[in-house]
DNA sequence: GCGTCCAGGTCTACC
DNA sequence: GGTAGACCTGGACGC
């Protein structure tokens, strides 16, 4: 079955999938043929489908979904898909930011900033401490291992992506041998049991009115997030204070401002300190501004 | 083909 | 509060 999901004026479909590398990451998949993303759901009344979304004109996405939806199953689709690409959140402000100066004049034109998410919080803390310390390369096996071998499988070629609950049922040695999360598997352990337990509900930081400082603090808690997987952790909850650097990040900056040169983590703070709360937004831009050249970066 | 070294964030112990 | 070393893996490199 099909339906559509209007989307606010100057979004840009492939400019929000290509933000950053979770559509490379099951289940997102990009198929560059057929023009479209794909995205494994997994609804409360158990059912998964495979939604293939693409871009109409007249700012509208449209949903090929593998089977029919009932009418609530329909509208947590949509739900769902609005959070993914951010399509409820206002980035005027960002975009007055952006336009005052002349480095970044080229943000709101190209209808960049808004950053691809999963339906649930606990897949982007998951997948966000399968990329700390290590290359993407790794990061792509760990999450597709989590996928095809603790996830539904609807076929031979989509999986969803397991729950705390799943996750909860297997021991440290398999999530470090099988999975191959190495020591990072006691944290994602730990998490999954946690929430599982219901002793935290990661959910709610999305709609946490807690202070941005204060949130940081209770990402942080979790053990296997640090200060680079808490600062994403926060833009992907719409909260851009913090930089949430890395090393290829790092690579990135000193080749754009400082011809190559190193510098401190306190240099490339300061460079983006007067963005204020969207500094971590300016960050991103700044280092991806190469990647909007392309449709298809990666 | 095998062994060695290094890069990549976070945690813990120690000063 | 700051720092060193351990954690684990893939990839690059030398032999």
């Amino acid at each position: 079955m099909r339906f559509n999901i209007r989307v606010p004026d100057g979004f840009n479909f492939w400019r929000t999938v290509y933000s950053h590398g979770w559509c490379a990451l099951p289940p997102f998949e990009i198929d560059k043929k057929n023009d479209c993303l794909i995205r494994v759901l997994d609804f409360a009344s158990e059912k998964k489908v495979v939604a293939k979304i693409s871009y109409l004109k007249k700012q509208t996405l449209n949903i090929f979904s593998s089977e029919n939806l009932s009418k609530i199953e329909r509208e947590e689709a949509v739900t769902q898909l609005r959070s993914c690409f951010r399509l409820d959140e206002d980035y005027s402000e960002f975009y007055t930011e952006a336009n005052k100066n002349a480095d970044f004049k080229w943000v709101p034109k190209a209808g960049a900033g808004r950053l691809l998410r999963a339906p649930t919080v606990f897949e982007d803390v998951v997948k966000m401490i399968c990329t700390t310390n290590c290359s993407w390369a790794l990061t792509e096996i760990m999450v597709d291992n989590l996928c095809k071998k603790l996830g539904f499988k609807l076929d031979d070629s989509y999986f969803t992506f397991p729950t705390p609950e799943v996750i909860a049922g297997f021991t440290e040695k398999y999530l470090r041998k099988e999975i191959r999360a190495g020591y990072r598997a006691p944290y994602i352990l730990e998490l999954s049991r946690r929430i599982t337990k219901g002793n935290i509900d990661i959910e709610k930081w999305q709609t946490s009115g807690l202070s941005t400082e204060e949130l940081f603090k209770k990402v942080r808690s979790v053990k296997g997030i640090g200060p680079y997987a808490a600062g994403n952790i926060l833009k992907l909850l719409g909260r851009y204070d913090y930089l949430g650097i890395d090393s290829w990040c790092r690579g990135k900056f000193f080749e754009i401002h400082r011809n190559g040169k190193k510098c401190s983590d306190k240099v490339i703070e300061n460079h983006y300190k007067h963005f204020g709360k969207w500094r971590g937004l300016f960050f991103w831009m700044d280092v991806t501004k190469d990647w909007y050249a392309k449709k298809f970066p990666f």
